[in-house]
DNA sequence: GGCTATTACGGAAATCGTAACCATG
DNA sequence: CATGGTTACGATTTCCGTAATAGCC
């Protein structure tokens, strides 16, 4: 199992074609074709359909792994090449939407405890932030996300990755004001499973995640949204086009918010770092989750 | 990175020796020679000393990362064969010594929900409880370990596992009846960074944890135990050979056990899972940590 | 018939073993 | 000088591109 033909075979899966994916890779079609076809023979059994281009159950599962495996072979390499190069000018801290609230502490803390450092901040979407620290691109994480009170997020490919929790906080559903539920003071999630969603998995809590922590596989989404503007996401929830989840602090004037009593689950912000010297990155964990809102 | 030579070069890094692991892989020790040449060249630092052959740090480094991507690897192929091969008629189970006590209850569990099953049992290390899993050699582990009072456990090489809490439990430190400290009641661990240890990995609490743990580089074994018998290192402890920190109910009537209060640490036992199915694992895991102990 | 995956084939490159070579203890 | 890592070199295999072939809308 190359990791080159792993490349090729999830290339080929998320292009859903062997010549877009042999075009995104430098390939020729006939040099896809042949990746493909080693590793069903490697693995004895066809990963994908062909025509239209879909995963075999097989490959659904090579797939879960696949990913992963790729994302640890480039942090190795980068963790690596870390250790020969001179220590980089800048620190570089990376943050999900919703977490971003916790940056200025963190540049703040940064500021404090190593002066002159050159800061450079990215807010991205989670994959692209736990991606993005796995693989070096970012020295520090800041993740949002929702889990059991005192269980860790469940990151995807946080392999190599330290964790730090940094924030609790609970979790409202975000809804018109004069829609019937606005006035509750709390409610279960799976009472509405089947209400209208906007799933915005990169900005508010993906549905997917709503269909683990509440065991049901409703939670479909009426609408999905690709983007970070928390703003937007509240104006589509205001105009009735939908319901969102989202952490207390995010809510805001025009929207109702009302806490999710059932199941108990939290908003979570957590710290990853994947090099940094331990004592490092704890000083700045117990900044971040301490109430340093001094000044 | 091609996974062979990611092998080579742990295998060489355990043996300590180019030869050694060409033996060991079957391969000539020009070829092992080749292949290190080559992670080197494509990483653009040496990654061994050789004469005598030790890691350099950049070895350490891919070390670390080296493990977990080989493990996954092997864990992919095995899930994917698993989709391929028809049901295996036996579930297998396997678990950490101190974390045997719940295979009782796990395997009447599964007697219950799926009677008629063939079960195999494995009591093993936890590491190759955690790889056998990954590995899919196991369909279900025990481990435990020891971490703060609602983390969960460092699993070294959990990448694909899922984890689920199913006990927790007061840590004691055992401890010959007439040592001085035996009637106290509760004690610091950091006071006895410099006592006499037991270092029972495989069994009790490994040093090296309870070094992170209490944030010191004391802790050094004055023996080091390789076995996985309760009853034996009990007596070695009776016998004033060494200390060894223990889940409560691992003491016995042949030593004096005192609970650990500082830091804030438990001993917990967490279910693993690679593959099985959502519901079946919930289940026989809320059966686990539940109080099942009708009939 | 157009689009796309597969197969056939040839040249380039990589891989591994044999064997000669060197360095260190 | 002996043990053990490195280098040289050649046979074998693998890999990838070109080009011809085959299968599905």
């Amino acid at each position: 199992m190359d990791p080159h033909l792993l490349r090729t075979f999830v290339a080929v899966a998320e292009c859903g074609s062997f010549s877009a994916a042999a075009a995104r890779l430098g390939y020729t079609q006939s040099a896809v074709s042949q990746h493909i076809a080693a590793l069903e023979h490697d693995l004895g059994t066809p990963l994908l359909h062909r025509r239209p281009v879909v995963p075999t159950p097989s490959g659904e599962r090579l797939l879960e792994h696949a990913g992963p495996i790729l994302l640890r072979l480039d942090a190795a390499r980068a963790d690596v090449r870390r250790t020969i190069a001179d220590p980089p000018g800048a620190l570089t801290i990376a943050a999900s939407p919703l977490a971003a609230s916790h940056l200025a502490i963190a540049l703040r803390e940064v500021r404090r405890s190593r002066p002159g450092t050159e800061v450079a901040l990215t807010v991205c979407g989670r994959a692209a932030v736990t991606e993005g620290v796995a693989a070096g691109e970012f020295d520090l994480g800041l993740v949002d996300g929702i889990a059991a009170p005192s269980d860790p997020l469940r990151l995807s490919d946080a392999g190599s990755l330290r964790t730090t929790a940094v924030a609790h906080e609970p979790l409202v559903l975000a809804l018109p004001k004069d829609h019937p539920l606005a006035r509750r003071r709390g409610l279960a999630l799976h009472d509405l499973a089947n209400a209208r969603w906007i799933d915005a998995p990169d900005l508010a809590a993906p549905l997917s995640t709503l269909r683990t922590a509440a065991g049901s596989d409703a939670f479909r989404p009426a609408l999905t949204y690709t983007g970070t503007d928390l703003h937007s996401l509240l104006t589509l929830v205001a105009a009735g086009h939908g319901l969102a989840v989202l952490p207390q602090s995010a809510a805001s004037a025009g929207i109702a918010a009302v806490p999710v009593t059932t199941p108990r689950l939290v908003h979570r912000i957590e710290l990853l770092h994947g090099h940094l010297t331990e004592p490092a990155a704890t000083a700045l964990a117990s900044v971040l989750s301490g109430e340093s809102d001094d000044e």
